[in-house]
RNA sequence: GGGGUCGUAGCUCAAUUGGGAGAGCACUAGCUUUGCAAGCUAGGGGUUGCCGGUUCGAGCCCGGUCGACUCCA
């Protein structure tokens, strides 16, 4: 779900006029006096009253107590109406675009590619916006803090301003405004909308840094002088006050405003010390340089303004200030988490929450009054974890994430188990209680972002519900495993180390079995136990070294980061042509970090033209060759990925060294490591680049088919059939898409019949570029849900001209003809699929069914070798059982790993099952015979055995046996004779095969099977050993077994006798 | 990306230095009892995840691979 924040959100409040954005909900606007009109007006684009003059607008709101909503409200309506922004709804809090980046972590990653000058500002087109200027935009966005380098979730819970999720409000400009104007709109948005006490607010900006020539920014500086008085404007370094996006790349000055919660205003000397009575609410970053990889910074041509603001600590003050709690803040005590709490509350049963915080100096009170005390404390502790989680959890599987071992979906799973944890140790919880928490998260935010009941079909509480109980049972069973665990180890404390679980076991119960030190300390504790904590820290501490120098290698989406740094751009020219002359190489580099790659080393190579196509929308990227002008070398194209609006060929270089530089030939010169100079000192090297057309042509089959089979699903299945993904490249189509049950043979073959007629038809196969809205409004129209789409998109229509379509565009006919958005490569016409088969139907997940189908040589293949399966399988029926089975096993090896139609897939899956299940019993009845026939043989050995001092000694060659056999005849044996010492021998597969067994009156006379066999093994050339009354042993020299056998025999008379 | 643990019957798990693949539950049948639950006896059920190696012999050792769990980055 994305951009789904409703228009309604905001017009609905601009659609009575006046001051609407403050008469929300019937309420009198709180700095409107009557007769007068809102600052807001004032000078707003959209407001054609220019005669108003702003009003000062005392602590009147600070009584008030605002609502969360509301006050959000006010920030986009502020920028939207007063300062003619685009509203832009958030992007997903789980980034599917950018594999580098973990969770939206700031209001701007959706803007990057703009700052970046990737993409043109044209914020007031994209979907969901609330168009102002294309250049200006505000938000809200979804914010998660948990992985990665900035992660606050150990501290979320034991202060009142750390969070896993929050909310980010910010305005932007992109080339636009500049400092004045932000300057000035935060300051009249704080003082005058929300009432503000100017006396309150300080500001920094940047004093400059004379290392990097960076001039003090003395604009700011003025700017804020102009409000402020001196004393409350201060200059900051570069840590506060210098902003940058990453190594390389737009940066620039910051200016932040502070809010002095101390009661006397005394708080000047505290800003940016760290003291939690003056805090920084608001930060203004005034994009003007740009770092290049040279370190050094030059001028952008364009300049921008971010800012962000942290909306629940904006609550926490309006509300707190409101509230005559001035002094002490807490994000918690505000709406925004009051109704999580009661329902925390209502689900654990467990008393109020009351606001205590872990007193950071121990008192002198007596022990039991610290405990009782203790307990409050941790209780409050425990809703500000659950709360907090509950949010982060909610939006992060809204949006599409799902706990795992691994990557975000690992963060998510530890946020779960980290309120899980909370939630039974000091809530009192042991059922899963995290899923009852969701509709309350939904029933407070639900509103600004709806997302969070429409997404997944509409039913995302109930996805989101699901998904966490069955979570917290699985960690459920972890801490059960866990427990049984520790018990071993506090077994083994109190038994070897006085009663101190060592730190080898506390780490080796995290570590491996995942179960929490801290629960280990507190069971430890409950036991009398004590932990070795600190030989627990020293092990994890070497464990997180070796990990990190393990990281600290380069991988592949390094080279990725650093293609996105440069903001190349490639054209794409593939979609009529597989073959390009000349174009220039942009960029060649391998794993290494080099700017070349060598001779049958991997890398990746960038072009200004490219007729590969890159991996999306389900189809793969393009192979092929990218090849010198001249020939001086030659890179194979394995796979082709989009990075930004760069189009990056993976592969590896097969002839010469691919450079992007002429001095190219003479790197063989230089020292490893060496950088070539770049840019304009040489000319452009230039390439071809041929498509590996045997691979792209049954991939434009299988796409074109993937329409038509989307089409055609829909025709007999119904309109709830969305596309949920899907593959395609040149062996296959792979569909998934939900449906709630299993599609039938019947419905199967009609879809496989639809498909094939529009194929037999040759119908000419239509893609054009067109308005996002004007395509939208197409009667029938295919497109993913949920998938983010550009304003211009690519349309593919099958049988009708897109123009056509867009005459008329809600024509009922249209939807007898398939009509997607797709960037994907397609056929000029359906007759060159040739044909179509479906090879697959199966699960996915609940409600969610998988075809799999194939056009072109490979399906006539398939219906070819499916008649050809179907004939053998008849001519197989024909013969007796046992023959029918050995054939069907022979069919099903020769025909399974290939594609194959459906029926004679079913057939043969039968046919197999049933051949298994004969051939077993065969095998089984082969067995019995083979063991009643080394029995026999066993048996009529013993009958002739000489019988040596009471004991019979049995030993001889028994054709057909193994170790197997001869043990059960060896049991049989030793039982009949009541006192024996056995010797069987067998060839087997060409080696010598030997078993001895003794009965336990032999053993006890110290005649050893064991000795037996390493006796006589060594005539075979081998070896054996075993237990005294059976062993084994065997060797390759299979013709000298009699010898063997001789030699056991006399050693067992001379033993026993 | 790196590390640890584990893959054995439908389920839960055993299997001494490498030497006979097992138990409990569940299943089937018979017996007993009969209100039910159960009890007794017998039986079926296994490519020890997969591939390769070492060995006379591998569930066990080695290498690879797939999967689950888990910690770290």
């Amino acid at each position: 779900m994305l951009h789904s924040q409703p228009r309604a959100a905001v017009l609905h409040f601009t659609a009575g006029g006046g001051c609407a954005p403050f008469h929300s909900r019937g309420r009198l606007c709180p700095i409107h006096s009557r007769g007068r009109l809102c600052p807001i007006h004032s000078r707003g684009r959209l407001c054609s009253n220019r005669s108003f003059r702003p009003l000062p607008c005392g602590p009147t709101l600070f009584r008030m107590k605002p609502r969360s909503a509301d006050i959000r409200r006010q920030f986009i309506d502020f920028f939207v109406q007063r300062c003619g922004h685009t509203f832009v709804p958030s992007s997903p809090c789980v980034p599917h675009d950018d594999p580098t980046l973990m969770f939206a972590n700031a209001g701007m990653n959706q803007f990057k590619p703009i700052f970046l000058g990737q993409r043109a500002p044209d914020v007031d087109n994209w979907p969901g916006a609330v168009a102002g200027l294309p250049t200006r935009a505000a938000n809200t966005q979804k914010c998660i803090r948990a992985g990665g380098k900035h992660n606050d979730l150990d501290d979320v819970g034991h202060d009142t301003y750390h969070h896993t999720f929050f909310e980010m409000l910010g305005n932007w400009s992109f080339g636009d405004y500049f400092k004045k104007e932000a300057i000035a709109w935060a300051w009249e948005l704080l003082t005058t909308v929300w009432g503000i006490d100017p006396r309150r607010l300080h500001a920094t900006y940047f004093r400059g840094d004379p290392d990097e020539g960076l001039e003090p920014d003395d604009e700011a500086r003025e700017l804020w002088l102009n409000i402020l008085p001196p004393q409350r404007v201060h200059a900051g370094g570069k840590k506060d006050n210098f902003w940058e996006m990453g190594d390389t790349g737009p940066c620039g000055p910051c200016s932040e405003i502070h809010i002095d919660l101390t009661p006397d205003q005394s708080g000047a000397k505290l800003v940016n010390a760290g003291d939690a009575r003056v805090m920084e609410i608001w930060n203004l970053v005034f994009i003007q340089f740009n770092r290049g990889a040279d370190g050094r910074l030059s001028p952008l041509p364009a300049r921008h303004v971010d800012t962000g603001m942290g909306f629940e600590r904006l609550c926490a003050i309006l509300q707190g200030a409101a509230a005559g709690r001035l002094g002490q803040i807490s994000n918690y005590d505000t709406d925004v988490f009051a109704p999580i709490f009661a329902a925390i509350r209502r689900v654990t049963g467990a008393d109020d929450y009351g606001g205590r915080l872990v007193a950071r100096h121990e008192g002198a009170e007596t022990r039991r009054h610290e405990e009782a005390d203790h307990a409050a404390v941790m209780r409050d502790v425990a809703y500000r974890v659950v709360a907090d989680h509950i949010r982060t959890l909610s939006f992060a599987l809204t949006d599409g994430a799902v706990p795992s071992n691994e990557g975000r979906g690992y963060v998510l799973r530890r946020i779960l188990r980290r309120a899980v944890r909370y939630g039974r140790q000091y809530l009192g919880t042991n059922e899963p209680f995290l899923c009852e928490l969701v509709a309350a998260v939904v029933d407070s935010m639900g509103e600004a972002f709806p997302e969070l009941r429409t997404a997944h079909g509409g039913r995302n509480v109930r996805h989101v519900a699901e998904i966490l109980r069955e979570e917290e049972a699985s960690f459920g069973r972890t801490l059960d495993r866990g427990i049984a665990l520790f018990n071993d180890a506090a077994d083994h404390a109190r038994r070897r180390h006085h009663g101190r679980i060592t730190g080898d076991d506390a780490f080796r119960l995290h570590d491996t079995f995942g179960f929490p030190i801290d629960l280990t300390e507190l069971m430890a504790e409950e036991q009398g136990l004590t932990v070795d904590i600190g030989e627990y820290e020293r092990l994890m501490e070497e464990a997180r070294q070796k990990a990190r120098f393990a990281t600290e290698r380069l991988n592949a989406s390094m080279i990725e980061d650093q293609i996105g740094q440069r903001c190349l751009e490639t054209r794409f020219v593939g979609y009529r042509s597989l073959e390009i002359e000349r174009t220039e190489v942009l960029f060649a580099g391998d794993y290494d970090g080099d700017d070349r790659v060598s001779q049958g080393n991997e890398g990746v190579v960038v072009l200004r033209e490219s007729p590969f196509y890159a991996e999306a929308g389900g189809q793969v990227g393009d192979a092929g060759v990218i090849r010198h002008c001249s020939g001086e070398w030659e890179f194979q194209v394995n796979s082709t990925k989009r990075v930004g609006s760069t189009i990056v060929h993976f592969g590896s270089c097969s002839v010469g060294m691919v450079s992007c530089s002429h001095a190219g030939g003479a790197i063989g010169n230089r020292e490893p490591g060496e950088r070539l100079p770049r840019g304009g000192e040489s000319e452009a090297v230039v390439a071809s680049a041929r498509v590996n057309e045997a691979r792209r042509r049954p991939t434009m089959q299988h796409h074109t088919s993937t329409h038509i089979m989307n089409w055609a699903l829909r025709e007999v299945l119904g309109d709830h059939v969305q596309q949920k993904g899907s593959l395609v490249d040149p062996e296959k189509t792979r569909f998934d898409f939900s449906h709630h049950a299993a599609v039938t043979d019947d419905e199967l073959a009609r879809v496989e019949s639809l498909v094939k007629q529009r194929i037999a038809d040759d119908l000419a196969v239509f893609a054009e570029e067109v308005p996002q809205k004007e395509a939208l409004k197409i009667n029938g129209l295919r497109a993913v849900f949920g998938e983010k789409y550009p304003e211009i998109v690519r349309v593919v229509s099958i049988g009708v001209p897109v123009a056509e379509l867009l005459r008329d565009p809600g024509n009922a006919r249209w939807r007898q003809y398939s009509v997607e958005f797709c960037g994907g490569t397609h056929l000029k016409r359906t007759a060159e699929a040739q044909a179509f088969v479906l090879i697959e139907e199966s699960a996915v997940a609940r409600g969610v069914r998988r075809v799999v189908g194939i056009s072109g040589q490979a399906a006539r293949d398939a219906l070819r070798r499916g008649n050809e399966l179907e004939a053998a399988l008849a001519d197989a029926s024909r013969t007796a059982p046992d023959e029918a089975a050995r054939l069907v096993e022979k069919l099903y090896e020769q025909f399974s790993p290939q594609p194959l139609p459906l029926r004679p897939r079913a057939l043969l899956n039968e046919r197999y099952a049933q051949a298994q299940k004969t051939l077993k019993q065969a095998d089984k009845e082969q067995a019995r015979r083979d063991t009643a026939d080394v029995l026999a043989r066993a048996e009529a050995l013993l009958v002739a055995a000489p019988r040596v001092g009471g004991t019979a000694v049995v030993a001889g060659v028994i054709e057909g046996g193994n170790a197997e056999l001869f043990r059960s005849a060896a049991d049989s044996v030793r039982a009949q004779a009541g006192s024996a010492a056995v010797l069987f021998a067998a060839e087997l597969e060409r080696k010598a095969v030997l078993l001895a067994a003794m009965t336990p009156d032999v053993v006890k006379k110290g005649v050893r099977a064991g000795d037996l066999i390493k006796e006589i093994a060594p005539i075979v050339g081998g070896k054996g050993g075993g237990r005294p009354d059976l062993a084994q042993g065997g060797g390759p020299e299979a013709g000298r077994i009699e010898e063997a056998v001789a030699a056991a025999r006399t050693w067992l008379e001379r033993r026993l006798g």
